[in-house]
DNA sequence: AGCACGCCGACT
DNA sequence: GTCGGCGTGCTC
């Protein structure tokens, strides 16, 4: 056997072989095998095969035909001659990463601790990819006596001809499937595999609603009451869907949904089938483009802009925080210095410098599309999720060719494929949408700066309220700070009435509009004057409260408020989201003995019909996840908003970004404690970003505005500071309360998740775990210092019939701890803990 | 992950 | 005897 002999050698030295050899990594590899593999070129092919390029390799003992990236060719080999087999060839037709991008890819897997393929694959579009299918075809008959099993499955393939394995299961049967090498083997049919091509998409079929939202929701509560959770996925993903329509691999990736699902749906008419033509524009005809002013410059803007122009003219590696009030304009300076991007001189291949700007979500691009159209055209391209499979690939390529110099997108778009990058922005950068919640779980901040890096380009962060990790570097001179503290026109900012929620308690007023926003709404719609009511969407947390003492019920272990838990039998619960902490609900305040704790926390809902009972005569529009199914609906409200179709648009997150209001005079925020004691570290950070952006909603316009903050914690830091717009103090605070309890910026978190099927797989390997690397603390990284909390159960401790323990191990994040923290996801990759699988999320959200 | 190999019980 | 189930180990 090879591998006797392998054992029984393995201590002689080995003599490298003077041979090209392609060192690749496995593209559809699970993490445990993502290591290199090396292969030797056959003679005619040793031009052709590069680093960047995709290869199709023989790979197990079967010599399955696996899609490879070639991350490097060399003249030698450690491993032994017999160990080493020949690669097939190079994936005809297929693209090949460049150096950087290839680069990246290492870099992503370093960091983010995924593999190659899931590293490629976020890195090129999906459609420019190619992959193995496999398929099963006739090859003799069977003799007539054979089992029912192999005659079905002989019958099926001469009925439909070559067919996939998961066909066969869903038609013939598992038994028939379990048995397929068999048939293989007596030569009754053959497997095959195809390489499908890349970027054959010219048309796709797309999936979309074939009723009107109410019949659909109607249909998804029968479907959801039924069980059929796939169903009731694929209506839900539609629902949300921003352009309303989803091919079957969205559907796929994003609910698990099968095309039999589909089929189903559409044979019953809740969906309809469309073929679309690839390579449309998905913003021509969507947003209007402005007339394009000259975009004269403040004098505080232009001195802006010289700054941080001469930064970007020493073509070295720079970056910047633009920190900028609201309404302070930020995005005039940022498109002048687009205009010195794209007017830099080309390089001499012809190639100039182009500038990426990203924005939180895909709702914010339709207006910034427009916007920086109206100035460079169709030099601009768009970069997002919510694009067909070829549409994105259409604008890669684009952008990979140098046809454009702009592109605009979402988190992903840091990947954009320029060749010679001159700027990357962060508009908003505190948002919690650059950090990614999949493998890999990349930050865009950490993205930009490695290829502007690599590029000799200017990475610009802009924010009202940057995040304390770009304020602390700003602090310490890593980033350059420019500050803009005039509100463009002379806007003023509005007038903050803090409101004390507990004096409406006492006085048994209840509900979400308390007496003082009351008052303000109604003499705004009496001088009919608009007003925006927000609410944290997060409000559907529910924690307790002492309404005598006003006290949250917080974690004895955290400076966190303890989340309510209804479970599905039994008493509900508290428990803290952060390190574990669990408790039953206490029947009185622990602070003042106060007997009757309320719980808090409403919905959207339930607010917008309290309104239309305390305003009869109000219009009123919501605008939250819920209302936004269709497509562009959330363009369409806050159209029908500007145009003083309705007096009060109460909403989610969505009202607080972008578009401009002149009618709106009153801002409220129905609670501004929901994000406050949310369950996060962050919670002040977010609350103060928060109420700071709906406080500059209003006021925009030469009508002084006025904002109302409810609240149980009137004198809560945050909140105060919030209503000043001060955000230096709150940064001096904030920052000095992280450094006391050791949280990012002043150190990072990495986050384990241990997933399993059986718990007491999960526990086993959960305590083995914690030994290891008590172990390792003492032993071989006796010199990293970490604080490790855990193991633990996660609030989503059960999900889709598999358990989750975690651990927290606060760290710097450097070279000797990535080394630290990989060597524990090698470890859990060893034979015994197989059952359980081990991902890292390096500074969660 | 997938697949081969090898050892065990149940059956023509 | 042989088929097929499942545990174990390996993939350049």
């Amino acid at each position: 056997m090879m591998s006797d002999y392998y054992r029984k050698n393995k201590g002689k030295k080995t003599t490298p072989l003077p041979v090209p050899v392609a060192r690749v990594n496995l593209i559809d590899a699970p993490y445990s095998l993502d290591k290199t593999y090396d292969y030797y070129i056959p003679e005619p092919l040793t031009e052709s095969i590069i680093a960047g390029g995709f290869v199709v390799v023989p790979f197990g003992g079967g010599n399955r035909r696996q899609i490879a990236l070639v991350t490097e060719v060399s003249d030698h080999t450690d491993y032994p001659e017999f160990k080493i087999k020949t690669l097939y060839g190079p994936v005809e037709n297929s693209i090949s990463l460049t150096p950087e991008q290839l680069a990246l890819c290492v870099y992503l897997k370093e960091t983010t601790f995924c593999s190659i393929g899931e590293a490629v694959r976020t890195v090129v579009p999906s459609a420019a990819l190619s992959s193995i299918s496999e398929y099963y075809e006739v090859a003799q008959t069977p003799p007539m006596d054979s089992d029912l099993a192999t005659l079905s499955v002989y019958n099926l393939l001469t009925k439909v001809g070559p067919v996939t394995k998961e066909r066969i299961q869903t038609e013939c049967g598992d038994e028939a499937y379990r048995r397929l090498p068999q048939m293989v083997k007596k030569g009754y049919i053959t497997r095959q595999t195809e390489i499908a091509g890349s970027a054959a998409v010219r048309y796709q079929t797309f999936y979309s609603l074939a009723k009107d939202t109410d019949t659909i929701k109607a249909h998804l509560e029968k479907v959801k009451r039924r069980g059929a959770v796939r169903q009731a996925a694929v209506l839900e993903a539609l629902l949300e869907c921003v352009d309303s329509a989803m091919t079957s691999a969205e559907f796929r990736s994003e609910t698990g949904a099968s095309a039999s699902v589909l089929k189903n749906l559409t044979e019953a008419g809740f969906l309809k089938e469309e073929k679309k033509d690839l390579y449309r524009d998905p913003y021509s005809a969507q947003v209007p483009e402005p007339a394009p002013d000259n975009n004269q410059l403040s004098q505080e803007q232009q001195q802006a802009a010289d700054k941080i122009i001469a930064l970007y003219r020493t073509s070295e590696p720079k970056a910047a925080l633009l920190h900028g009030v609201t309404g302070s304009g930020k995005t005039r300076v940022i498109k002048r210095l687009i205009d010195e991007v794209i007017a830099s001189p080309p390089d001499e291949n012809g190639i100039g410098r182009a500038a990426i700007v990203l924005v939180p979500e895909i709702s914010l691009t339709p207006q910034a599309v427009a916007f920086f159209r109206s100035y460079y055209k169709d030099r601009v391209v768009v970069l997002h999720s919510g694009l067909s499979a070829g549409e994105r690939y259409d604008s890669w390529r684009r952008m990979s060719l140098g046809e454009v110099d702009v592109c605009i997108g979402t988190r992903s778009a840091v990947f954009a494929p320029f060749p010679r990058i001159g700027m990357i922005v962060i508009d908003e950068e505190q948002e919690h949408t650059y950090k990614s919640d999949m493998t890999p779980r990349y930050h865009a901040r950490e993205i930009a700066r490695y290829r502007c890096a690599k590029h000799n380009a200017l990475m610009l962060l802009s924010s009202a309220t940057p995040s304390l990790e770009a304020y602390r570097k700003a602090e310490t001179g890593a980033y350059t700070l420019v500050e803009l503290n005039t509100r463009y026109g002379g806007a003023i900012l509005p007038e903050v009435i803090i409101a004390d929620s507990r004096v409406d308690l006492r006085n048994g007023i209840v509900g979400p509009v308390g007496s003082i926003l009351r008052e303000e709404i109604e003499k705004n719609l009496q001088k009919g004057e608009q007003a925006i009511l927000f609410l944290n969407r997060r409000g559907y947390n529910r924690f307790l409260r002492c309404p005598l003492c006003g006290e949250v019920i917080m974690c004895p272990h955290c400076s966190v408020a303890l989340t309510f838990h209804s479970a599905r039998q039994g008493e509900g619960h508290l428990s803290c989201h952060w390190c574990g902490y669990r408790t039953a609900v206490p029947d009185k305040c622990p602070g003042c003995g106060g007997e009757h704790l309320s719980y808090e926390g409403y919905g959207t809902q339930k607010v917008e019909e309290e309104l239309l009972k305390l305003f009869p005569s109000a219009r009123v529009l919501r605008l939250d996840a819920d209302t936004t199914s269709a497509k562009f609906s959330c363009d369409e409200i806050l159209n029908a908003f500007k145009n003083r179709e309705a007096d009060i648009l109460l909403g989610t997150q969505m009202v607080t970004k972008g578009h401009d209001f002149p009618g709106v005079t009153l801002v409220g925020v129905l609670s501004a404690d929901m994000s406050l004691y949310l369950n996060d570290y962050r919670a002040n950070e977010e609350t103060f970003a928060l109420l700071t952006q709906v406080i500059g909603r209003a006021g925009r316009s030469d009508t002084p505005g006025r904002a109302v903050i409810q609240t149980y914690s009137p004198d809560h830091p945050v909140i105060r500071l919030a209503a000043k717009q001060d955000y230096q103090t709150f940064y001096k605070n904030e920052a000095a309360l992280r450094k006391t309890l050791v949280f990012p910026p002043f150190c990072d978190i990495a986050q384990l998740t241990l997933t399993g099927d059986e718990e007491t797989h999960l526990y086993n390997a959960a305590i083995a775990l914690n030994d290891y690397i008590k172990s390792q603390l003492i032993g071989s990284y006796k010199d990293v210092s970490v604080i490790v909390t855990g193991p633990f159960e996660p609030y989503q401790y059960k999900v889709n019939d598999k358990y989750r323990l975690k651990f927290m191990i606060k760290c710097g994040i450097n070279r000797r701890t990535r080394k630290f923290l990989n060597s524990i996801m090698s470890m859990m990759n060893e034979q015994a803990y197989k059952l359980v699988t081990a991902s890292l999320d390096i500074n969660p959200n």
